[in-house]
RNA sequence: GUCCCGGUAGCUCAGUUGGAUAGAGCAGCCGCCUUCUAAGCGGCAGGUCGGGCGUUCGAAUCGCCCCCGGGACGCCA
């Protein structure tokens, strides 16, 4: 068959769009000339409507308002001036301005066979050239504290952004930003040391679960009730009272000093305590990965920079922020003043001078940080990772998947670094600092997902309820399976379910958490499009059966011919793929691509039930229809991949 | 009080630098399995895009003012 002449491709293909975008870019210059506004685009976009063509240019409207022209005649002239004979008709001039284009049926198959290769006609950022490194921030979990449904999106969406970039060819550098340092911590490592001597505790056979209790009682046991014993004392309200609340007070008053001292005795590595908090370390991170792991978020002890990491460098920090006049003194703490960014609240990092005892903070500067003030703040640590990350790891883009609510502690951060040169790259210039914020998991009652009793939902029980109710409906809708396919089958759609839940929509939005509605397998869920998948390799498991094993390798360089609209709009859709994934990691939202390949599978749906692959007419046609088969199916399942979601042969 | 984010069909959500008749899914109703997995497909019905004013050929989208909900606001992380 004769195919269209396209342009040459040294590299990647050209796909139809950019080749318009050119071709109109060339007509509009020569409509204009000099008058051509700097940022003019055609504004290509895919027609909503196949009444309108393929594709349109929405372009000339706006170039004749900012002319004072006539946009219906300016749209003309661009298309009298236009050249696109070779891979679209005549394009027709619509409403006050639309230009309406239909590729020829040449062109879209061209396209189509053009970005049919392993990379699916995605081309690397970095066009060949040295690849950029990215840092991701996910994930996020405490010391001595269990994973909740909390973390389940600064997971989910750090690792998707991770892949995306990776898709993209981008160097990804994870960082799981361990809570591990600072005075709670040091709480809860003396609180369980004490109760290993006192053999109340084996440091053996630590659980997390216990750790956790131990943590909040260290840490109630630390709160001393100074207002409470002062208005009994006030108000006489009796010996007893107050002989209670001092002995509450004087308790607390005891533990603090005692969790300051542990605290101190950490930061000198000292070994007691030190072998106590590296176990409690140990054990909470190995129930993070195995929380994460099961999730398939790709986080383990290599991408984890615990808080402690950063200790050391915290008071040369200081010193070097104060030397260089970019901190000062305020009210006896140290900030950095951000007005020149238009951030009225200045960044702290280190904490005014406590009356009594020194220490306490994250870093625990009263110690290491010098008489002169006290504590570091989290502000401290995290300016000492964006150091390490743009200045040692190399990276000119730093994303934290992290809530929302901390929008503007990370906005003075951001604006920190940059005043202090921190976030300077080898070549000039800051890193791109961003912060990809989420929204709240809410209850199916609107509220903040929590049990009945008001617990946070742990992390590992919401896996394995939502395991479990996925192979009940798996058994239910597939009795065939054996035993341990159903259970893996269940396994990868129910972790496909939550996931896709919390990547689908708009990550800036609370959502609603509803095990129903992501089980349900119906609509825009996770199942879904596992299930598009599933169907694709099933009718190339038939397709060997029926014509015998050589029938896929035979379809893969099969002319393709697209006269159904079905076949047409999958082809469409399937194009849009290259583009669909820079968008959504430039602007790190997953939804973009979630939305996307709800689509395609849309497309393919409609597909599968109105052409009949194997039951084609024609070997032509049936080759041609499994090629799209082959491509729509390796499109979703390298997209469900980069977004984290695990792809089956059968469900 | 200041600032940030939301408000789109009964419910859950999309909606690209302003573009054509605002789209899906669920729930409801009507069809479709002797043919590739019906976890599917086709169709019907469902909307003052929180409200108002403005900008213009054109506004869910941009500007201003309100209303409602959530969040953050210097020594917690």
């Amino acid at each position: 068959m004769s195919q269209p002449k396209l342009p040459p491709m040294p590299e990647a293909p050209k796909d139809p769009l950019s080749i318009l975008h050119d071709r109109f870019m060339d007509a509009m210059r020569a409509v204009m000339g000099e008058a051509l506004p700097e940022g003019a685009s055609p504004m290509l976009a895919p027609s909503k409507d196949p009444k309108h063509g393929d594709f349109q240019s929405n372009g000339a409207m706006p170039l004749a308002k900012r002319a004072g022209q006539n946009p219906r005649a300016l749209a003309e002239k661009i298309v009298a001036a236009l050249n696109i004979g070779d891979i679209a008709e005549t394009p027709e001039v619509a409403g006050p301005g639309f230009i309406n284009i239909r590729l020829k049926a040449g062109a879209l198959s061209g396209a189509l066979a053009a970005m049919d290769t392993a990379a699916l006609g995605v081309a690397p950022v970095s066009g060949g050239a040295k690849p950029q490194t990215v840092v991701v921030d996910l994930c996020g979990v405490n010391l001595a504290k269990q994973m909740h449904v909390g973390h389940i999106r600064a997971t989910v969406i750090g690792d998707a952004l991770a892949r995306l970039h990776e898709r993209l060819g981008w160097k990804v550098v994870r960082q799981n930003h361990f809570g591990d340092w600072g005075l709670p911590i040091a709480m809860v490592t003396d609180a369980v040391k004490r109760a290993v001597e006192g053999r109340r505790l084996s440091l053996a056979s630590l659980s997390l679960e216990e750790l956790e209790k131990m943590y909040r009682r260290a840490q109630r046991d630390c709160e001393a009730d100074e207002g409470g014993l002062a208005a009994v004392t006030r108000f006489g309200l009796g010996p007893k009272a107050e002989a209670e609340l001092g002995a509450q007070v004087a308790g607390a008053r005891e533990n603090l000093a005692r969790a300051q001292a542990a605290l101190v005795a950490l930061q000198s590595h000292e070994a007691s305590h030190y072998a106590v908090w590296k176990e409690i370390s140990r054990v909470t991170l190995a129930a993070c990965f195995a929380a994460v792991g099961r999730m398939g978020a790709n986080v383990t002890d290599e991408h984890t920079a615990g808080e402690s990491s950063y200790a050391e460098e915290l008071a040369p920090l200081v010193k070097d922020l104060v030397d260089r006049g970019v901190a000062e003194e305020s009210d006896g703490a140290l900030v950095v003043r951000l007005e020149e960014f238009g951030i009225k609240e200045p960044c702290i990092i280190r904490k005014s001078a406590p009356k009594g005892v020194a220490g306490g903070g994250a870093g625990g500067g009263g110690v290491t940080g010098g008489s002169a003030g006290g504590g570091f703040l989290y502000a401290t640590t995290d300016l000492a990772a964006i150091r390490r990350r743009v200045q040692k790891f190399g990276a000119s883009k730093v994303v934290y998947a992290v809530d929302g609510r901390q929008a503007l502690h990370f906005k003075q951060v951001f604006a920190a670094a940059k005043k202090a040169g921190y976030a300077r790259l080898a070549g000039g210039g800051d890193a791109e600092l961003l912060h990809a914020w989420f929204g709240t998991i809410l209850g199916e009652d609107g509220r903040p997902f929590k049990t009945r009793s008001g617990e946070n939902v742990k992390l590992a029980d919401l896996l394995e309820e939502a395991s479990q109710r996925a192979e009940g409906a798996v058994r239910e809708k597939n009795p065939g399976l054996p035993d341990a396919e159903r259970r893996a089958v269940a396994e990868a759609v129910a972790m496909g379910a939550i996931k896709y839940a919390d990547l689908s929509s708009d990550r800036i939005k609370d959502y609603v958490f509803s095990f129903d509605r992501m089980l349900a397998f119906e609509g825009n869920t996770g199942p879904y499009l596992q299930y598009a998948v599933v169907r694709i390799r099933s009718i190339f498991r038939k397709a060997a059966e029926q014509f015998g094993a050589g029938e896929a390798g035979a379809a893969s360089s099969a002319a393709l011919s697209l006269e159904a609209p079905e076949e047409k709009a999958i082809a469409l859709e399937l194009l849009k793929y290259p583009g669909v994934l820079r968008s959504a990691a430039d602007a790190c939202e997953p939804h973009r691509l979630c939305g996307y390949l709800y689509e395609l599978a849309q497309a393919f749906s409609t597909f599968f039930a109105a052409c009949p692959v194997l039951q084609a007419t024609t070997e032509a046609q049936r080759r041609s229809r499994l090629r799209l088969c082959s491509l729509a199916g390796r499109v979703l399942a390298d997209g469900l991949h980069t977004i984290g979601i695990k792809v089956l042969d059968r469900m």
